[in-house]
DNA sequence: TGTACATCAGTGAACGCGCGTTCACTGATGTAC
DNA sequence: TGTACATCAGTGAACGCGCGTTCACTGATGTAC
């Protein structure tokens, strides 16, 4: 049955929602269309309504959600601890959509892929604007360097069997990029 | 028809090679059994003698392609410039298993998550030791940071659609690393 | 060393299944009067 | 404001396809004599 536009534009909403976390959680093609629909509260039928492809969801909801992403507000300490920490880790479905996805966005359409690099563009210059104390140059490096190690860092723990080793990758890079930050300020 | 016994050992390798390139190509879930088949110059259908399912394939290549994996041998430097290379982000299937499956290895068998655990230890030891000037709580911090660094960058810049963008994210992980194991060393 | 035959690695057609996608249908919406 | 009806968002059965896996068969291997 038809259903108010209102009704329309949050079901539409309700599936970009379900998709983001159903794909950080089990990568796009562990997903079908119609996990995404049930989740979401609907029947797989209807979803041909919404997007022309599975594909464009994908990269509707990678534009999306990536639009949606917290900054490391101006505290990047605290976000890198937040990051870094065992329950980011274990809450794939509800983290960070760069450590959840990125490795799987190889082979995606060229929209999901610059939805993607966009994302990380914002990513990279939001983590630079929280280090105002260092020169252009090392402000880059230093933005580069750490978010390449904090994505590293929980792609690497959340695939290790081992809880201890998994614990020490977090704990470990957390005090590499400290001390990388620090010696960079103090140059 | 029935091959000798080297024969049969030989083309069990080849199936372990072809398969540890196409995964770290496209991944695991993006290969078939019959493409894996094809590509070590055999029929599907011989697979099941060689292997009991897909995921004992998975967990069995992955043995294989991490016990082969090159040491940094005792140049950190040397490997670290190979690594965040261009050359190595673009050549995947004949890359780092472990920047090409890591993300992947979540979701499968516990003995496929298991080979890549230790995988990952031997490989963290053996950055640790090409370290040896640094005293063990630095070695170890820079030998885990150094390395989540190395593959999340390899990972971010094989995702990224923009070669600019993308041969910065390499160059700068890699000067980020360099003033990291620098400034340890000269603690 | 030579022959006869049981073994079994590899072949290729076939299976059941879940996937992305399509489509005829339903019935609430929202517009025209 | 109230009624009549065209629109169209959502439903659920159905499709073609490729996948992992199975199996009857083939013919070279390698052992027994």
């Amino acid at each position: 049955m038809k259903v108010s536009r209102e009704q329309m534009a949050e079901n539409r909403r309700r599936i970009l929602d379900a998709a983001s976390r159903l794909f950080r959680d089990k990568g796009f093609d562990a997903v079908s269309v119609a996990e995404v629909m049930k989740a979401a509260g609907l029947t797989h039928g209807g979803f041909y309504g919404h997007f022309s492809s599975k594909d464009d969801l994908i990269a509707q909801t990678l534009a999306h959600v990536l639009a949606a992403e917290p900054s490391g507000g101006g505290d990047l300490r605290a976000y890198v601890d937040a990051y870094l920490s065992p329950r980011h880790r274990d809450n794939a479905a509800g983290g960070c959509p760069t450590a959840g996805l990125v490795a799987d966005i190889r082979h995606q359409t060229p929209a999901a892929r610059s939805a993607m690099t966009e994302g990380l563009r914002s990513q990279i210059d939001r983590i630079g604007k929280a280090l105002p104390e260092l020169d252009p140059a090392d402000r880059r490096r230093a933005a580069i360097g750490c978010w390449a190690a904090m994505v590293g860092a929980v792609i690497l723990a959340r695939a290790i069997n081992d809880p201890a080793l998994s614990d020490e990758v977090l704990e470990q890079t957390r005090a590499w990029i400290d001390t990388g930050i620090s010696q960079v300020s103090a140059d």
